[in-house]
DNA sequence: CGCCAGGGTAGAC
DNA sequence: GTCTACCATGGC
């Protein structure tokens, strides 16, 4: 089926598809003809396009709600953008020069969490070759048109697999095995994902929790609540923030830990410090040194 | 060939 | 709490 939705139109900040997907946190789009780009989100394939105002999709199913929660389309985000804007200069200058900036809500934690488990010491396209291999290997196809993606495995379908796959794609860093015990966590409910999305679930426990997972420490444990658990607090701090933070704020070799810095982000951006964080890493390499 | 990539862990002090 | 070696692979 097609469908055709509406984008909440900003006049600040405008919905750019494009700018949106490229380079995201979202590792496994890819690029086809005229506009299209082709996704796997909870086990749909997707094609998705912007015109002008509207996002058009193709898919087998309704996939209104999925989309529109993805990529934000009812949210304000003038709102945030203006909450983050008056609260700081230098965020104001930022969302100024990145104004297509979105922070995406990955509708899979499970896979959120394997994908940044494979993004320690390792770069984007490395990332996306190694969740298309788990997906190519262990998941299951699904077409639309001339286009084959697979579905992300779930914890079962990865332990159901064994341990086997994952060693022979040799996938680097002990990466391997974190996924194995990750997914035994979740499978046995020792790890309850679902639970850490809720809003009961405040940002400090679903960071803790996810920390109790090997291959899983304060950066990457930010990354999974910020893209795939609605915590907007969250602020993944890596060797770019680090440089950025302390470059804007603090006097050339100050040394701060990494839990001063988010402290630090978490008072000065408030709410949507995470939404902050991205602007930052936006803009890491055009930042004035 | 060497260096880097959106870190984490274990062990040392 | 802070510092360090080590982890493994692919891209350039």
């Amino acid at each position: 089926m097609q469908a055709r939705l509406p984008i909440h139109p900003s006049t600040r900040y405008p919905f750019d598809l494009a700018r949106v997907l490229d380079g995201s946190q979202d590792f496994r789009w890819r690029k086809l003809e005229q506009g299209w780009y082709s996704g796997v989100l909870d086990r749909n394939i997707v094609h998705v396009r912007q015109d002008h105002d509207d996002l058009e999709y193709r898919a087998h199913t309704d996939l209104d709600s999925l989309l529109i929660s993805y990529f934000r389309l009812h949210e304000d985000i003038d709102a945030i953008y203006a909450t983050l804007s008056s609260r700081d200069p230098d965020m104001a200058a930022l969302a100024r020069d990145h104004p297509y900036l979105r922070v995406l809500r990955q509708p899979d934690p499970w896979e959120c969490t394997v994908a940044y488990i494979c993004s320690a010491n390792n770069n984007v396209k490395g990332i996306g070759r190694i969740l298309e291999d788990i997906a190519e290997e262990m998941g299951k196809p699904v077409q639309l048109g001339q286009d084959i993606r697979y579905t992300f495995p779930s914890p079962e379908q990865v332990l159901e697999a064994g341990p086997t796959p994952l060693r022979t794609m040799r996938l680097g860093l002990e990466r391997h095995s974190h996924i194995l015990h990750a997914a035994r966590q979740v499978w046995r409910g020792e790890l309850d994902l679902s639970r850490l999305s809720l809003s009961e679930t405040p940002y400090p426990e679903a960071r803790q929790r996810l920390m109790q997972l090997r291959g899983v420490g304060p950066k990457i444990a930010d990354c999974i609540a910020l893209f795939s658990l609605d915590k907007p607090e969250a602020f993944p701090i890596d060797t770019h923030i680090r440089k950025a933070l302390i470059s804007r704020y603090f006097p050339p070799g100050a040394r701060l830990s990494d839990k001063q810095l988010g402290e630090f982000a978490r008072v000065r951006y408030g709410k949507y410090a995470g939404w902050a964080g991205q602007l930052l890493f936006q803009s890491r390499w055009s930042a004035a040194s």
